[in-house]
DNA sequence: GTAATAAGTCAAGACATTTGACTTAATAAG
DNA sequence: CTTATTAAGTCAAATGTCTTGACTTATTAC
């Protein structure tokens, strides 16, 4: 009589999911492959060529794609290439971490058109959320300064932070952003800024902008191994980020490591922090950066010996990835210093035996990523492009808006 | 001029990719929910109620969905609702193992409707393809004889076999099946059968299983441990099997472990392979199940030496998996006697500390799951129904079959 | 100079979902 | 017992998007 236990399904589709799932095709096949004709497109997706035509007017008339000067390539009438138009789209991203705030304004094909970064107060996340609301504002005026329109145009807000996010108990270890976990930060930037937000952890952000503009360009199976102030992994599965139930995939910091009878996280071990305490470095001080590239160029040995430790981990970090994962590459990339990350793709070589050792490989096992303290905030911002854009399952559906 | 480079883009869709995806869904929301009506499914999928009854009717034409007794369930008149019909399709499932072959027929719902074995000749793959094709052909006869049509339904062959494929140099190691590897069993297979015929590895089948009939059963993430004679994940990423660039996903029976200053694979570890060995058994005593069995149940000091040591390596594999993927849950499943899987999981707990530690969990952490000796030949079956007939983002596409 | 080839357009047609009014069948309320 | 209300399900027309096949345009090859 009372059943009213819900009944659980995958929501059905109908034109509008097969048009916009048409229109992401599209842009995704300009964003691989540079500019196409009509033809092209036609044949790449499989449309027939009036439905190509329909689609690429109308996107046209939206300006995410404009022609070129016709190309003549052999015997027929010569093709006219469509690209896609930088600025057809504009979203924001923003990181989150310990000590400092970033805030990007990033267009359509990825370029960063503007960057902001500020100091967080040690207040916490009350009095933090005025410093990144007033710098996402700042950012925003600028972009708009620069481009018109660009309010119009703009996607939405992507926040990046170190995770786990929700993990029961994780509130007090200092290695992670306690008070910043508990506070409801995407009510609070949606209610500030009137955007669309999206969030997500840092090495995701890093693996989505690896997708977008680095190394995992076009790729479908990418896995980026992140060292940042804390290690994680971001997954590419099936040409798209994965998330895990609740957001949490890939969050390998916390993985434990038995040796010497005691187990260790990760992230205690591989990690600019685990480099930090190891050198007594102050985290806070601005000048650590380029400080820590210096030492890794000259060879300090006090760094050497982290750098061994940390490879030994990351070179079997790399073996287990590519044994669960069988991606097409790994990418390493971090907010380290572009030095150490060099030194450390050194020192991790040469990799364990895998899987990956295929005959027939084209793709490298490890590819070096963006090594730039904005990849983050970049990728934090190329999510809601991705999620505008880019083809995917749930965009077909009929729930998804 | 000579501009030959392929372009790489997603398939475009049209109203043909729309249907087949809302009778997908129907049929997935039909097997989560049991029997419903179609305003129930009108709600759930989020199609309108004519859209529905277009689709149920083609269904029931098809033989695929049929309708029970109307229910009274208050004001308004009573709903018909309509449950999944068994014998709507049927699919072979094929378990190549080191020493034995195992076939299935299973039907819609996953039922396992013929079973059959044999033992696999010494002579490899040449010798052993003829066995496995009379197994297969003795069990479709069967099904012939209890069900009529059943041909006419027949939607493929699913084959599971331990894994990892096209591996470099993974020919010789006697604990992998070397010359299967280099055998072209896909096109044997589809010649001697006139099937469609999919290939996977046996965490993967097992993990299948449990995803259309056993603990994985509507979840959307979820990942099943499975120790058979190796060891391997299954990984349920998104409502789907996930199989990695090369179908080699989750074949962490590969993964080194170091310890004692030496590394080791997993697999000879913790897999029943390592417990013959431990055990000095002989893998192709057909009595050894049982006896394991035995073993396991009686408290054996030998035996249980073993599951200490391997509970330990599950319960970090776990711990990993955990942290790694962001699991709804992890399943212990295994072609090992059900006696040693449940003394496993008992000697597993307590789990270590992890991502998975939430507030408000419902479901648990770690779940038994089947541990049937034809389990993986069920869960082989399971992937072409699956294929067929569950909604995914390819089946959408105009160039998926 | 003509045929062959390829890009792209036009207009009609096909197909699956949607819309809104309608029918049917039950319970609840007075 | 009658009537109002509620909900399931149907009917027929409308809508939106892709497809089809013929046609136009522009270029190279012979």
């Amino acid at each position: 009589m009372n059943d009213v236990r819900p009944i659980r399904a995958k929501s059905g589709t109908n034109h509008e999911g097969t048009s916009a799932h048409n229109r992401r095709v599209m842009i995704d096949a300009l964003r691989i492959n540079g500019a196409l004709s009509r033809a092209d497109l036609a044949r790449a997706t499989r449309l027939t060529k009036q439905t190509v035509s329909n689609i690429i007017e109308e996107l046209e008339r939206d300006g995410l794609v404009s022609s070129q000067e016709a190309v003549r390539k052999g015997r027929g009438q010569p093709s006219t290439p469509y690209r896609l138009v930088p600025e057809g789209a504009f979203a924001i991203g923003l990181q989150i971490d310990r000590h400092v705030t970033r805030a990007v304004a990033v267009d359509l094909v990825g370029n960063v058109l503007v960057r902001d970064e500020a100091g967080l107060p040690a207040g916490g996340p009350s009095e933090g959320t005025k410093v990144i609301l007033d710098l996402v504002a700042g950012v925003r005026a600028e972009l708009a300064g620069i481009v018109q329109q660009s309010e119009k145009r703009l996607v939405g807000l992507g926040a990046a932070m170190p995770g786990p996010f929700g993990v029961a108990g994780s509130g007090d270890d200092p290695w992670m952003m306690g008070a910043w976990q508990k506070f409801p930060l995407l009510e609070t930037l949606t209610a500030g800024t009137g955007l669309d937000v999206g969030l997500q952890n840092d090495a995701a952000a890093a693996a989505t902008a690896e997708r977008m503009v680095g190394a995992a360009h076009g790729l479908d199976h990418a896995v980026c191994l992140f060292v940042g102030y804390g290690i994680g992994a971001g997954l590419i599965l099936n040409g798209e980020l994965y998330r895990g139930s609740n957001g949490n995939a890939g969050e390998i910091g916390m993985a434990l490591l038995f040796a010497d009878g005691k187990s260790t996280p990760l992230e205690h071990r591989a990690s600019l922090a685990s480099l930090y305490q190891h050198l007594s470095a102050d985290p806070a001080d601005p000048d650590l950066h380029a400080r820590i590239d210096g030492l890794a160029l000259r060879g300090d040995p006090s760094m050497e010996a982290w750098i061994e430790a940390a490879a030994a981990d990351l070179r079997w970090s790399i073996h287990l990835i590519e044994t669960i994962f069988d991606p097409q590459t790994v990418i390493l990339c971090g907010s380290a210093p572009e030095g150490l990350v060099n030194r450390l793709i050194v020192a991790i070589g040469p990799l364990l035996p895998s899987i990956a050792e295929r005959r027939g490989r084209t793709l490298p096992r490890l590819q070096p990523g963006m090594a730039d303290p904005w990849s983050v905030a970049l990728g934090a911002a190329a999510g809601p492009i991705s999620r505008a854009f880019d083809p995917h399952f749930a965009a077909i559906l009929k729930d998804s808006r």
